[in-house]
DNA sequence: GAATTTCTTTACTTATGAGTTAAGAATTAT
DNA sequence: ATAATTCTTAACTCATAAGTAAAGAAATTC
């Protein structure tokens, strides 16, 4: 009844092991900086196994690319009965835990450097990352403004400001420090903050959502949804 | 009288030639990617030539990073007596047709792609260009805060959320797609949303200003201070 | 204007990395 | 257990790219 064989489980494994390896060596190195040599022996393998696995470096590539798809899905798309502020700062942090993680931030840092030579990989990963995180945004805002919570024209700029206010600050300063993870403290900086100007701008009830802010902003931040 | 020979003039000369080579091969090709012969002939030499202006490749990659010091230098930092709507919308612009100049945008890629094996070089970047832009505008902030008319208790805050409402989204999308050349009235769209978010959290007297801010937006979009 | 110096080039050396071939180890089926 | 098959490896080929040495062109000095 073993239709599965060993050998295919092996296999399975074996290849995944080989993208995590590609993912760390391609990230360190960059495309043309990476050898296969060290992507094989990161993955405890030889070359010409990898090859059995992935044709080519380029194959391997963009499988690896492919196989990181979005990771933060739907971060939030409808309302809780917790409230609004509450879902919005429960996603800043869920956002943030998830962007800030240190192999997001090389995927991204490697997918910027290497856009020039693989274009289609920067706009599947903006379609499969920011666009469809975007979209949630857009959703969940949209009915808070169809319950009277929030004013706005133009939905997807109140997304792009909201993801703008919250993370642009901490994530490009991260984008150019690689060894400096920023601590939690700062990233509650900047989500409080942001949040803060967000309501003020855009809540019709501001003063009301303020102060809930704040008594959220006085607590611990939520625990960290965990590593990959 | 001439102290400097026609020699030295042509040996600075080419040196130019040679780092905006650099800039165009290492841009595309990264720097694992850029061949030294490559970058010779981008600069009408040959290789050996170029050995005699620097002595490695990793020379002329820091040469050519130290080269480009901040041309996006001291956008503004003193209120103007056209008032700071007015100077707030036309740094925007500034900074928008400064960050968002191809070339720019190819030197951060190819600094963020390269920032794991040049971490130096990331930090120098980092300092010479968005942390003395955002000195410039905390001072201005601050300038506009003396006199009544803003309003905020962290100026480093204030000054981020300027730039996240105004350049994040725009930017992002423009690292990710390099063949997409975002046309102006996509920068106008974001500009003029931002800086009415803006205004609204953290302007004193918001409705004057807003007003003010509408009669600019129907302007059209002042000229771009042009290309390097 | 001829000699010296400096700069530029053609032609090399060496190393590293992508991809392959043939031999050896492990696994499945009888 | 043994034969057949499949997977893995050590050793190799070929191309490209970093860096160099010696020959040739240009400019400066006397």
């Amino acid at each position: 009844m073993t239709q599965i064989s060993r050998r295919e489980q092996n296999r399975i494994e074996r290849e995944h092991r080989i993208l995590e390896a590609a993912m760390t060596v391609f990230a360190q190195s960059g495309y043309s900086g990476a050898g296969m040599d060290a992507i094989a022996a990161e993955a405890g393998i030889t070359k010409p196994t990898l090859y059995q696995y992935f044709e080519s470096k380029e194959a391997l590539f963009s499988a690896m690319m492919r196989g990181f798809r979005n990771e933060m899905l739907d971060v939030f798309q409808h309302p809780s009965d917790e409230g609004m502020v509450q879902d919005l700062y429960l996603f800043a942090w869920d956002y943030a835990d998830t962007v800030m993680r240190p192999d997001m931030l090389a995927l991204a840092r490697l997918i910027i450097g290497e856009v020039g030579r693989f274009p289609e990989i920067g706009r599947y990963y903006q379609e499969a990352g920011p666009d469809r995180l975007l979209q949630g945004i857009m959703t969940y805002l949209d009915s808070c403004r169809a319950a009277g919570r929030l004013e706005f024209q133009d939905a997807e700029l109140a997304a792009e400001d909201l993801w703008g206010l919250i993370l642009s600050a901490p994530r490009t300063h991260a984008l150019y420090k690689p060894d400096l993870v920023p601590p939690r403290a700062d990233l509650a900086r900047f989500i409080h903050n942001g949040l803060r100007v967000f309501l003020r701008a855009y809540s019709t009830r501001p003063a009301d959502d303020l102060t809930q802010l704040e008594k959220l902003t006085r607590l611990p931040p939520p625990a960290s949804t965990g590593d990959a």
